[in-house]
RNA sequence: GUCCCGGUAGCUCAGCUGGAUAGAGCAGCGGACUUCUAAUCCGCCGGUCGGGGGUUCGAAUCCCUCCCGGGACGCCA
């Protein structure tokens, strides 16, 4: 990613100071001057660890190389002047910044952009998230791919990157074809009323369709096996034969399907019409930006799934093997399956045709896919295949990169995926329900007076939901509990969301007194209190923390570093009085810190997607 | 069987390219609201970083090995 250095964060400044100072000492000029905030305030603001490595490569004593560093360093006016005192243990070098270094700072940052201005030269990202299959509600599955996806979207927008998001529908093959088929026999029957189809009566003729598709051969051949009786053997085989006649209908419906049946196409299209218009309104709910123009069915490859595949095996990239097509790939003992035996498709197909769009006709440099880490193998395989293919392959030489934003799964409190009691999956619009009910329930105990209270609960359920998904690694697995993220204290969304709050209170206070907010927002920063500079050197973390979310793919860290904005605020707002600051110019100051505090948490909270809300 | 991901405080989780005394939240105990919202803040309690070896001045972090848990492994998507 092509991001212009910040010049505000003073690790860069620092980090260059002393790559000097180490060149001028040793004539190193590729040694890393590994620069970071302090462990620990008491130390100073930032901690160069330099000397240990150098020292082993050199052979000489860190003590002595972190001596000859510091009396070549030239922190200017940013920082103290280090001496043989800011050396510390095997050889830290302990660094704190002068207070009006600080400031200054903090007004840099002070800007429209926020320390991230736009790169000179943006990347084209395509994030792929959400996931959603025709006739299936959406559920838990659904959750992270969207909240991650989203998050990790935003990111890349918010970076001043070109971002485009595709929803991959699963709208095609033999699950969607059984579904059509079963929607028209009953139609048929009269049992359904194909004008006024809904999501939650095509979920349940889905699942009926896929039972009633399934041959339970096991069962018939146990039977016979252990000879349990003429009617259960009889029961069994009219199963199977049902079974197997369903499932011939399913595929002449496919292939009437593929066809462009009008019959069967209109069937199909209500299926998908129905299903796209609940997920984009819980999508909005969420306040994931899935729209209908960034999603693409499967179907929209069916018709180059064939060139590709044939592309493939005359150029040789794909060979036999036992009847199939594969694509072998360096390093993976399993080939990428392309075409069955049968002469049919596989997702694989359909992905790879996905990633040649993606590239070729959107321009992705950098594809990402927020999916479950169990497809990580089915990744890594098309991925490989695709590269293999050339597909990846950019107008400028350059190849594109693919990445798999894998998410672990959600447990339960018995840390098995989560389920209902019953063992179905939990509809996410019930998830969500309940989160906003509780959140109802907190504000209403509260006693506090609010115009809407159940807007307020949606905003408040919704961001705990978001945000407990957001905080933890992405790729692990998490232990989902409406207990702890609905408890609203601690390391929760609601935090965050009262964090801002409770800023805004601020500058209505203000207002009210009349006080000249406008004026306060250009006043000279004073950094005096211990919590102010904790505060502010948080701040100016900032546009680095974005950074590491870009590359790492994990909006986590965003979120680490919100809370600790947070909290760093919330003990401010405790200990240093903004509007009862005992002279104007702290006042000012103070009320320019909150400002930037408040644009900073309010960006980040849009970065990863939280619901924000001015009062609560 | 092969491969992938995990194992950190009673619970849920952080811990950036190896760095100073391993950090939060919740739960428990004790404090702080005449002053900008107490969904807050402060203090206390709590850990053989799964076990064992190794590399290193230094290991939760890197290497080896074992144990435990989850997942994926050719014609479903």
């Amino acid at each position: 990613m092509t991001t212009p250095p910040t010049t505000i964060d003073p690790v860069d400044t620092l980090a260059a100071r002393l790559s000097d100072a180490i060149r001028d000492a040793f004539g190193i000029d590729d040694a890393d001057p590994l620069v970071g905030p302090a462990r620990n305030p008491a130390f100073g603001d930032f901690q160069s660890n330099a000397a240990m490595p150098l020292g082993k490569r050199l052979g000489k004593n860190p003590r002595e190389v972190a001596a000859a560093i510091v009396e070549h360093a030239d922190l200017g006016d940013l920082a103290q002047p280090l001496t043989t005192d800011s050396i510390a243990g095997p050889g830290f070098i302990n660094i704190t910044l002068r207070p009006e270094a600080l400031a200054d700072r903090l007004a840099a940052l002070d800007t429209p952009a926020l320390g991230l201005p736009a790169p000179e030269h943006p990347e084209t990202v395509v994030v792929d998230l959400c996931g959603v299959n025709l006739a299936k509600q959406m559920h838990v599955g659904h959750l992270r791919s969207n909240v991650i996806g989203d998050a990790i979207a935003r990111v890349f927008e918010r970076l001043g990157h070109t971002v485009v998001r595709q929803n991959h529908v699963g709208d095609w093959g033999l699950p969607i074809a059984m579904v059509t088929h079963k929607l028209m026999v009953e139609s048929d029957a009269g049992r359904l009323d194909l004008e006024n189809l809904d999501l939650a009566t095509l979920n349940r003729l889905y699942r009926e369709a896929q039972m009633e598709c399934a041959a339970d051969r096991k069962g018939l051949a146990a039977v016979r096996r252990f000879d349990l009786g003429p009617k259960a053997e009889a029961e069994l085989e009219e199963q199977v034969s049902g079974a197997e006649e369903a499932l011939a209908d399913a595929k002449d419906t496919l292939v009437r399907l593929q066809k462009h049946d009008p019959e069967v196409e209109a069937v199909w299209r209500r299926i998908e019409r129905t299903t796209m218009r609940v997920c984009l309104d819980v999508c909005a709910r969420l306040n994931t930006r899935v729209t209908d123009d960034a999603s693409a069915g499967e179907s929209s490859y069916a018709t180059e799934l064939a060139g590709i595949v044939e592309d493939l095996e005359k150029r040789g990239v794909a060979e036999e093997s036992d009847g199939a097509l594969v694509v072998r790939v360096e390093g993976i003992k399993e080939p990428c399956l392309i075409r069955k035996r049968d002469g049919g498709f596989l997702y694989a197909t359909t992905d790879l045709a996905a990633i040649r769009r993606r590239v070729q006709n959107m321009g992705g440099e950098r594809l990402v896919y927020c999916v479950d880490a169990r497809q990580g193998l089915h990744f890594r395989q098309v991925f490989g295949a695709a590269h293999k293919a050339g597909y990846t392959a950019l107008p400028d030489g350059t190849t594109a990169v693919l990445e798999h934003a894998a998410f672990g799964t959600v447990l339960g409190e018995d840390n098995k995926p989560l389920k209902t009691r019953s063992g179905e999956n939990i509809k996410l619009d019930d998830l969500l329900d309940e989160a906003v009910d509780r959140a109802e329930a907190a504000i209403r105990a509260r006693e506090s007076e609010h115009d809407d209270p159940r807007a307020i609960a949606e905003a408040i359920g919704i961001a705990a939901i978001k945000y407990a998904d957001l905080q933890t690694e992405r790729s692990k697995d998490y232990v989902f509990s409406f207990d702890r993220m609905v408890s609203f204290e601690g390391n929760t969304g609601p935090y965050l969301l009262y964090a801002r709050a409770r800023l805004n209170r601020i500058f209505d206070k203000a207002r009210e007194k009349g006080i000249d907010t406008e004026a306060a927002s250009a006043a000279p920063i004073r950094i005096e209190a211990n919590e102010e500079k904790a505060l502010a050197l948080l701040l100016l973390r900032t546009p680095q923390v974005y950074r590491g979310v870009a590359d790492s793919l994990e909006p986590h860290r965003l979120c680490a570093h919100l809370y600790d904005l947070a909290v760093a605020f919330s003990r401010f707002y405790d200990r240093c009085p903004v509007l009862g600051a005992d002279d104007d110019a702290t006042r000012a100051s103070r009320l320019r810190l909150c400002a930037i505090t408040r644009r900073i948490l309010t960006d980040g909270l849009d970065t990863l997607g939280l619901p924000l809300l001015d009062r609560m």
